[in-house]
DNA sequence: CTCACACCTCAACCTAGGTTGAGGTCAAGC
DNA sequence: GCTTGACCTCAACCTAGGTTGAGGTGTGAG
């Protein structure tokens, strides 16, 4: 098979989909949207190096927190350029994401508990109900898409329908 | 004003989307997607009844919990189609949101517990980390597009996981 | 030599949840 | 009778995060 040759530390893009789970065409995508680099073989083919591997990690954990690829890239380009990141540089933007979860958490948390009052008076009416204005938050914010809550709620977590 | 008058309890789009919140061009969207209805005028107006508010509390409060509008549609399908929905059945329909919100909730808490982990370790690898390889799901899901997250994972808000 | 497979590029498409704009109607007020 | 403002329809566009497919290259095995 072509490209299946493995020098140190060095992969292909397959390889790499493999071992990370990121499909092919996404790591492609990453790499135009600058989130992870390549050199190129001889036959033009993509090789990546070790850290590859550490960024796609990075990447799916921040995804699963919530955050935009955007904001992901903007992180990763915190890293130090020029020597290999270590445990500490991946530990101090991990450590980033948990602040943003503990404001996700506690924000879904006050949304469950005006959800229970809600119920419990069954209102569900925009003057007085919480859920529907909630943190003080009344529904007026300019044009532009509409964001219901601060940190762009979309939907999910989601199974049955 | 074109259609400023005000029969008892109907109301124009403009007065609707006012007291809502929810802009004309989403009001027309939800109704294109049937998840409110009215009916017109003379001069082919749309004119909106009184459930038409709580069905938007409704559709804005299950935003908020992160449930996509075809759910939400399918949700609001169940309500009683003759007779105007009580407080009760709105009751009932929020109750499933809370459910869903404690799963989310719950998820958040064990993906930052994890996060605390590898923030620990400093991991972040495929292999070994809690984050990425969450509830024992290995990167192993065949074809199609990859989520992340069993449940439709996109970014904000949820991701549970 | 030929096959099969891994890879390449580029453009088009997808879902969600709407927004924006063009072009037209209707009714009230001056 | 003209202007103004609210409303109408329909089509096109937007962001995110990719996927899909067409058409072509590279290469190792048999």
């Amino acid at each position: 098979m072509a490209g299946t040759k493995t020098t140190f530390h060095e992969w292909s893009v397959g390889q790499v989909a493999d071992r990370s789970g990121v499909t092919i065409s996404a790591l492609h995508f990453y790499e135009r949207e600058g989130l992870i680099s390549s050199w190129r073989n001889d036959g033009n083919q993509r090789r990546y190096g070790r850290d590859t591997l550490r960024r796609l990690a990075f990447i799916r954990a921040s995804q699963l927190v919530g955050i935009p690829l955007a904001t992901i890239k903007a992180a990763l380009e915190d890293l130090p350029n020029q020597r290999t990141p270590r445990e500490a540089d991946w530990a101090r933007l991990s450590s980033l994401w948990k602040k943003r979860l503990d404001l996700q958490i506690e924000q879904l948390i006050r949304l469950r508990d005006d959800l229970t009052t809600c119920i419990g008076c069954g209102c569900l009416s925009f003057k007085r109900c919480l859920l529907v204005n909630p943190g003080d938050q009344l529904a007026t914010e300019g044009p532009g898409p509409r964001r219901l809550l601060p940190g762009t709620p979309r939907p999910d977590l989601d199974e049955a329908e």
